[in-house]
DNA sequence: CACCAGGGTGGTT
DNA sequence: AACCACCATGGT
């Protein structure tokens, strides 16, 4: 049980961390598109101009001109194919019939629908089924990535069906899992980026116990 | 100056 | 299947 035992005491010493920080469900699907290999101080930027725009609602967006989506998008980087995947996925969402249309899927189809959009991988998708669905799913991102490289130190590191394969059943519910890829996160982003060693790492009792 | 941030995509071995 | 370059802005 190290996932569930790393996730308590990350929980002490970060607190909790309130993630996905949105006003909407919609929100959050445009969030997660635009904080792609992006701080999320700059995505916020973008979504801050989309919503004085009045664009954060999936029939504006899906009409809205794509040059002016630009201008919106640019502070969260790669503008030109965000705005475009932004708007595909308004219209997705509107030809699904709302968040309320998609609620109804099962998890597995759902996931295939968001996997189809441009601009939506397994990441992503994860990401949208667990906090804007509700889901129980494993967001695999590079920061567990390294984490659980840390934590199994094996040689190779664990895929990330491994991963998945061992967080599940430790935690299982939804808003356990939500917390536990926001804890991940913020551990991540203070934690140096190189994997194997943590021996000498300062930020966390986590490291310096993972390493007898 | 180099490197990085809450990835995805299309092309090449 | 594993690698690769590319996308682009803003901070350190």
């Amino acid at each position: 049980m190290r996932f569930a035992r790393s996730r308590d005491r990350l929980l002490l010493e970060h607190g909790p961390q309130g993630w996905w920080p949105a006003d909407t469900p919609f929100e959050i699907m445009v969030g997660a598109l635009l904080v792609q290999r992006t701080t999320w101080r700059n995505a916020e930027r973008a979504i801050a101009a989309l919503k004085r725009a009045g664009l954060l609602d999936p029939r504006k967006l899906a009409s809205a001109d794509l040059a002016t989506l630009q201008d919106y998008v640019r502070p969260a980087g790669f503008y030109r194919t965000k705005s475009g995947r932004v708007r595909a996925l308004a219209r997705f969402v509107l030809a699904a019939g709302g968040v309320a249309g998609l609620v109804r899927q099962p998890t597995d189809s759902l996931r295939r629908m968001l996997l189809d959009q441009p601009g939506i991988g397994a990441e992503t998708a994860d990401a949208i089924l667990l906090y804007v669905f509700g889901r129980p799913v494993v967001v695999v991102d590079a920061y567990l990535r390294r984490f659980a490289a840390r934590l199994e130190a094996s040689n190779p590191p664990p895929t990330d069906a491994d991963i998945v394969r061992a967080v599940t059943g430790e935690i299982d519910s939804a808003d356990e899992l939500s917390e536990f890829h926001a804890l991940v996160v913020a551990h991540g982003k203070r934690h140096c980026r190189k994997i194997p060693r943590c021996d000498r790492c300062a930020v966390s009792s986590l490291c310096r116990s993972a390493q007898p």
